[in-house]
Order: structure tokens, then sequence, then C-alpha cells
DNA sequence: CCAACCCGTAAAAATTATTTACCGATAGCC
DNA sequence: GGCTATCGGTAAATAATTTTTACGGGTTGG
């Protein structure tokens, strides 16, 4: 990388800190107040650093402190050195946020979640760029591909990854209003029995679930359509041509809206939860967190 | 003196150490040996710096590791850090030396003494200037007008003080080879009471003192001769005139070139001592330090 | 001349850093 | 291909450092 550095003839790095405030303010309660530290804390710093270079850095004038030439010689070095560093920090974040944050998630979520919500985050983190990507069914976590993704998962995944639960997976049905309307006023969970009811291929004991949770029985062999995803099944509940299951938070704005509506409010709350993941050592990076964090931020509103 | 810096984004300073070494050497076990530290350590200091910058610094090829793209951005800052560190350290050395060192002492001490080693002191110490002065009589050490001082002290100053002893206060007659072969072979105490016997007027008692000590009584109102200082009286000596009462190691040389000699080897210990002398705040500080340390050496081979 | 203020010191307490002991993974070597 | 040496990460224990608390001396200003 470059060469060697006598880093063994560096004075204490921590205390330089008490050194540049108490320069800076010539006083060591002064500098100690800004550093939030006791006085002593500060005066013993300086003394280190003194000790460490075997010079004088303050002298004492009546009730303040005073630096020395030498203390006024060393001190834009010091200066200097900490605005390196954080020049330093600042372009390794510049760098960090640079690379495209890399999202992935199921097709419903990316539409009826992300799609609505990103924009939004982009906007508040300017400097941050973002890549979606969507996998259509039944995929694990890719963490070669895929900084983070929003899953569901039925146990916590394994300790190589950092979980965030963000909601209960918990399965409710909706419809149009014209279909609502059709099952009167206040319909049981024995008349959807009679409507076209729509599942996910992938997840086709839900309606059995739910109806039993319901504490109606249901017959998996009887009619019904199997689409391969949420989003489809909810575009054919919204063109009233079916009741759909929703098994997480995807249809707020449909339902603000009134475009769809639930006929009955029973929710069958099943094991495992939607959440973010990544991988563990990704946790405290910078974009992750920032992306983390205000998802979580949104989902607390919709809860 | 300068605007305020934002000294709490800074990222862990101790901790930096790890990371310069351990990007330059792309291996957590070399930087360990090069800091003289265990593996462990390096690699929990490069943990804090990630997790302070939220920034993934190094990844792991294989059984090394790698500078990520953040790493590699980040190093050069650091390193400009650390040289500017170095840099203001030497520059505040340069300083501090440069300032002539103030070195205050008797006049036989210094022309007997400082006299015959400064020279060599500041060939060994080219960076170092030093000025001598010398107060004629009974003083005290002036910290205001010298940085350091080779005084005798009867007991040890106050604790304001840094106080280094370097000889007994001894007391022992030298007079020239002719005037001590006139005392016969194997001459006593007693014998030298027939001699002109030259006291210092600030120290009539050495006399009785040393007398006393060698079980000889003398009469203080005995004829004497008296000068004010014990150069004047070394040189009576030297010129064949006078008996004089040394009081320290002032004489080596004269005695080792049998200019001088002693005719009876009695000396008598005194309380008290000779030392170097300085403010205690300054006993780190680099030239004074320098000074101290090569006196005591040069102390050391004349005991 | 007293009270308020500031700095230094020393011992105690709290916090950090480092080591020790261990594990899993990798790469070179029979 | 299996064995071993080497590397880096982890966690608990230990060591070291930093910070605080409590106090004292000196200066300034009313």
């Amino acid at each position: 990388m470059q060469n060697k550095i006598d880093l063994r003839k560096l004075p204490p790095l921590k205390s330089l800190k008490g050194f540049e405030a108490a320069t800076r303010h010539q006083s060591i309660r002064e500098a100690a107040d800004e550093l939030c530290l006791t006085h002593p804390a500060v005066s013993h710093q300086v003394q280190l650093i003194e000790e460490a270079l075997g010079v004088t850095l303050f002298a004492q004038d009546g009730r303040r402190i005073v630096s020395t030439e030498e203390g006024r010689v060393l001190y834009p070095y010091v200066r200097a050195a900490f605005e390196s560093l954080l020049e330093g920090v600042e372009a390794a974040h510049r760098h960090a946020l640079d690379k495209p944050l890399r999202v992935q998630t199921y097709v419903t979520a990316s539409i009826r979640w992300m799609a609505r919500r990103v924009p939004q985050f982009l906007q508040d983190n300017p400097q941050v760029k973002l890549v979606l990507s969507t996998c259509a069914v039944d995929w694990e976590f890719d963490d070669v591909h895929a900084d983070v993704g929003l899953v569901y998962c039925e146990t916590p995944p394994s300790n190589k990854y950092h979980w965030v639960p963000l909601f209960d997976y918990a399965l409710f049905p909706v419809c149009s209003p014209q279909m609502a309307a059709s099952m009167g006023a206040n319909p049981t969970a024995a008349d959807l029995l009679t409507k076209p009811l729509i599942a996910i291929n992938t997840e086709v004991r839900n309606w059995q679930t739910w109806f039993e949770s319901a504490g109606v029985s249901f017959d998996p062999a009887s009619s019904y359509m199997v689409v391969d995803t949420l989003a489809v099944a909810l575009e054919m509940a919204l063109n009233n041509e079916a009741i759909a299951l929703v098994n997480g938070p995807f249809v707020d704005q449909d339902l603000a809206s009134g475009r769809l509506v639930q006929p009955l409010t029973h929710r069958a709350v099943c094991p495992g939860e939607w959440g973010l993941i990544c991988r563990k050592e990704l946790k405290e990076n910078l974009r992750i967190r920032t992306f983390m964090d205000w998802m979580i931020q949104s989902a607390a509103q919709v809860r």
C-alpha cells in the first residue's frame, strides 16, 4: 500500500482532542465543557501529551491558561490532522453512499410496498442510489446480489443475518365495494363460500387457514381460482371479479380510498413475520442502516 | 485561536493505528506484530472504526483481508493525519530545543565543572543552545531567569522544584605538591595548622568542621585568609601559596594531572548535597531532561 | 478581605483496550 | 483427498487507561 510510518512516535491520540479544545479556548474548563468531560480529565490529557512530547504546551497565567510557543507551534498540525480525518470520514461516507443499495423483495411487496415508498425515501436521502430487484416466487434472500431484502420468514433466519420483523403475517379478505354489498349488511365468514375466492399457488392453504380460524369449515377441493402472485389476485379483486386474501400491509391505500373493502374484519394471524434482512456485518453500514431505519419508521406508521 | 471543529464526528482515534497498519499490510496479524499487539486487538480496533463510520473497511478473501473501496478511500486521509501529527511533534521539538537553555550555578561550579563539560554536552547535542549564568555568592535558584541550576542544598528544596542530588558536600584539603612535600611523608591533620589555610567567606566554618571531624581542635581565631570564592582559593593553592578546602568535585583534573594533591585523604562529609534543580513542571521538558540526564551521566563518572 | 472561579493533584470508579483461549475456514502439502 | 499450519473472528477474563470525585492552592474582582 504505502511506506511504513513510525506509529510509535505519535502522541496519545485520544488526548489530542483535549489539547485541541484547550488550545482553542485557552481554558481547561471550557474545553472540558465542549468535550462533555470534567476539567481534571482534560487537564490530564494535556499533561499526557506534554509528557509524551517532553514539551510544555500551556503556562498558567493567573487563573487561566495560555499556550506556550510550543503549544502554538503544535496546534496547526493537530488541527490539520483532525480536519484530514473528518474529510476522510466524509469521503468514505460519500463513497459508501455512492454505491447503489441493492434491495430485493417479492413481486407484490415490490409493487404494493416499495413502489409507494422508495420515491419518498430517495427524496429524503438524495445521496443514496437504489436498485430494486424482484423475484417472482419462493426465493431465499440472496446476499450476493442484494444488500437488503424485505421478506417473509416463518422462523427467524440463521444468525448469519440481521433480521428486523416489521409486521405480522395476518390474513384477511378484501374485495370491491360492489362484491361486499352483494353479501348484504353483516356477512358471516360462511357467506364468502358462495363467492369467487382467489388463491395464490404458493400459499394455497391460506383460505383454509382463514376459514378455520373464523370457525367455518372449508373444503379445499371446492372450486377456486389460483394465480401466482398476490398482486394479480388484488387486481382481480379491484376489478370486482374475486375476493382476495391479503397477507400483509399491501392494500392500505386501496382500503383508505375505498377501492377495496374488507367484507369481514376477521384476521387470521399466522406464524412467521414480514421483515427486513441483511447480512449481519452490513447491519451498521451507513446506507443500509439509513434504508432500514427509514423503512422501520415507515412501517410503524402503517401498523 | 481558530474556529470550532466537530470533534464528536471523529472516529476512535486510538484505533486508527490499527486501521493504518492493517491497510498497509493487508493483514491483521502483520499489523498486530508491527504494533506489538495480538491479532484480536487489531481486529477489534478495525471493527470499532467500521462501526463508528458505518462503513465496511475490509473484506475477507480466503485467509487474508483486502481493503474495500471505502477502506482505500479512507486510508490516505488517515495517513495524512498521522503525518501531520508527526510533523507537528517534530516542529514542536525543534522549537523547544531552539530556545536557549538557561543554566545557573556558582562561580566555582561554573568554572571548574560547567566550563569543562558544557562544550562536550553541546557537541553531543548540537541542536541545543545554552546560556550559562553565574552568581557570585549565596543565591537561591532563580526560576524566572534560569531553567535549571547546579546548586548546593542543605535540605531538599520545596516541592515546587525537581531536585536531583549529584554528589556529597564532602570537605577535603588540597595544595600544591611542593606544599604537601614540605609537610613530610605522612602528615597528620595537626600538621596543617602550621600552614597557610585559606577559607571562603560564605563558609568560614568549614575548616573548623574538617579539623573537628579529623579529631583536631581548631581555633577559628587563629590567623587565616578569607576569599569570596573557592575558585580564587584554588588559584592560590595552585600557586603554592595556601591550602584550600574543597567542597565538591571541582579539582578532579588537577588531582589527576598532579598539579594539586591531597596532603591527607581524610574527608569530612557534611549534611546537604550538590544537585540539579529545576521547576517541577519543566522536569519532562525535552531540552531540560536532555541536559539533566547528560549531567547525571557525567557526574556518575566522577563519583 | 471574602467569595467566586480556575487549575492541579490524587485516589477511586468507570470505561476501554488487550489478552487468552477457542472456533471455523482456507490453502498448501504430502 | 485428507492433514496440518495459518489466518481471522468471537467471547470472556484480565489489564490498562480514562474519567470522575473530592480536595487544595492561588488569583481576581467586588
